[in-house]
DNA sequence: TAATATACTACAAAATTACTAGGAATTCAA
DNA sequence: TTGAATTCCTAGTAATTTTGTAGTATATTA
């Protein structure tokens, strides 16, 4: 049931991007640098963000990424899915609408959901804002 | 954010256990066959329960598993944490009591943590015997 | 036109998951 | 007392997922 390095590097990345809202385009390199993570394996997070317009890019000298909204308006939980995919513990609980139709009268697929449930509402209830508020008194060691 | 098939395989098992529960010992031959699961790789997963007392075990000929104790006095819960390890979503979280010294004072670690009581939570209020009064209604797909 | 960026595709290493294999030890029943 | 049934234990291995690397094309600006 872990999250993975995506997600969280998402997590920063988004969060750097945020603190640095007011600095026009903000590169890669220059997240990966303060944020010591791989510039490659950055430019791979950040493309999923742009595809769902998380970001905006802008190509070439100067260029680089920044938000599209304020951090108030983003969720931690929109970060995650986007970066992680569902956050569903099951395969079959992945898309939206209609889980498998073997598991539609399932014992078992009732726990998950309720787990996702519970899941989702818990990061759909922190905004970027407030990391980027906490981030500010306390830190960030990285490593979660 | 994946359950794995060691907890699903886990909470199918002691669902067919329970509603054997007054048949002497189970072998896992039987079970194996009747949930359709590698008998090997079961072996090892029910190791893991006997090993923390979920189930006890009695070797040779008619020998097998049961429960040790009564189907509601087990929670979802505790045949995942005994399985999959903990639920939580990051490693800092996994000893119960300190999570890593770096962490301790990090903006993410309380979201995880949040997720971790959440998901908790949920599984420690589904007792097996619930599995076992909705699996005779329903059935369970093997999938989820 | 050189420097600085992103965009894109493909590959690769590392880690984890999901088994498989084989035999030793134990127990029961004939 | 022997053979069948069963758990116990250790290793290995295949498949999948995660976590990156590498290289090049494309775009923009000074």
């Amino acid at each position: 049931m872990k999250i993975s390095t995506k997600g969280r590097y998402a997590l920063r990345l988004m969060t750097d991007l945020a603190i640095h809202k007011d600095d026009g385009n903000i590169s890669i390199k220059s997240i990966a640098t303060r944020q010591n993570i791989s510039e490659k394996y950055l430019e791979q997070i950040i493309k999923l963000l742009a595809k769902e317009n998380l970001v905006e890019s802008t190509r070439g000298a100067q260029g680089g990424y920044k938000l599209t909204r304020e951090p108030i308006e983003y969720t931690v939980g929109e970060i995650l899915r986007v970066t992680e995919g569902s956050l569903a513990p099951v395969a079959c609980l992945e898309t939206d609408d209609n889980p498998c139709e073997n598991c539609m009268d399932c014992v078992t697929l009732e726990i998950w959901q309720c787990v996702l449930d519970a899941v989702n509402k818990v990061v759909d209830s922190i905004t970027l804002q407030y990391l980027v508020d906490k981030q500010k008194e306390k830190g960030n060691c990285g490593c979660c």
